[in-house]
DNA sequence: ATAGCTGCAAATGCTTTGCAAGGCC
DNA sequence: GGCCTTGCAAAGCATTTGCAGCTAT
């Protein structure tokens, strides 16, 4: 009888946040409810900035910056080094990896077991693999011999 | 009877530029001399501005900056993603993968075939792959159960 | 001589921070 | 009410750029 609101939503939010040690602020809630109300997500900070938004969320962007780094503490979601001037965050936390394609900044999950890393070397000495990340840098093909 | 002593570096130098069309100047000479005279390297921009200095060559932060993207163009250099805020540079541009620890900052090569990609996906439609990065984040390890 | 380079310093773009006002428990 | 958060704007960094002077060919 409970429709799939946005008050549902909220609380879910709410939830999952005090989970996380987080008190659930208005804020926190419009951003958790953008980024896991769907499926999976790849974002800048910019980019959720914009969403917010337009979702008539005020939230500023020094907030979103925060929140990110807060999220990304409590285990909700992954930051990925992919360009040089910009973070990328993941909601998808579990193990996974990413196409970029390099010509249009876009990055995106590699589907299912796409990739397997075969032999990995032992950490160094003292050491101990916190998390593996494979990039595969994608491009516009060039047209094929075909004209 | 030749010394390999700095002069034989700097023709070294001069005529790598020369093959892959940049102009052999003292700066690029320097630059080049202190990335590949020794074995493969890791470092940043600021990294490599400071060696210079120390080596007594005088270069600008921004013709560092200008060099090392035209090396990367040229094929001589390799630019890697790892931390948001800094671009690295890796003197080796075969084909190998990296450890990057995430207490220090730091990054070096995995042993050789330390890491193999099996099955990897193919690229989307009307795009191809360019490059894969592997990226093995490692830690200081906690001590071992055993006080 | 000339086209290409370099250096300086200012500009840029992303991200962080300080501090007063506001919100959650 | 008290403490944690937020928002704004300024500060901070790494990197890029504009332009006048220098340099390799």
């Amino acid at each position: 009888m409970s429709r799939p609101d946005s008050t549902t939503r909220m609380n879910d939010a709410a939830a999952r946040l005090r989970a996380v040690g987080l008190r659930p602020t208005k804020q926190r809630i419009a951003l958790a409810d953008l980024l896991f109300g769907g499926g999976d997500r790849h974002f800048t900070a910019e980019q959720l900035h914009a969403d917010a938004l337009a979702a008539r969320k005020r939230v500023s962007l020094a907030t979103v910056y925060n929140t990110l780094h807060q999220f990304v503490g409590a285990g909700l979601l992954r930051e990925i080094s992919v360009a040089q001037g910009r973070s990328w965050f993941d909601t998808n936390t579990g193990t996974h990896h990413h196409f970029y394609h390099v010509d249009h900044g876009e990055l995106r999950d590699i589907p299912g077991g796409g990739v397997t890393v075969a032999s990995l070397p032992s950490a160094p000495e003292g050491t101990q693999i916190e998390r593996i990340d494979v990039v595969v840098r994608i491009r516009n093909a060039p047209r094929q011999a075909a004209d």
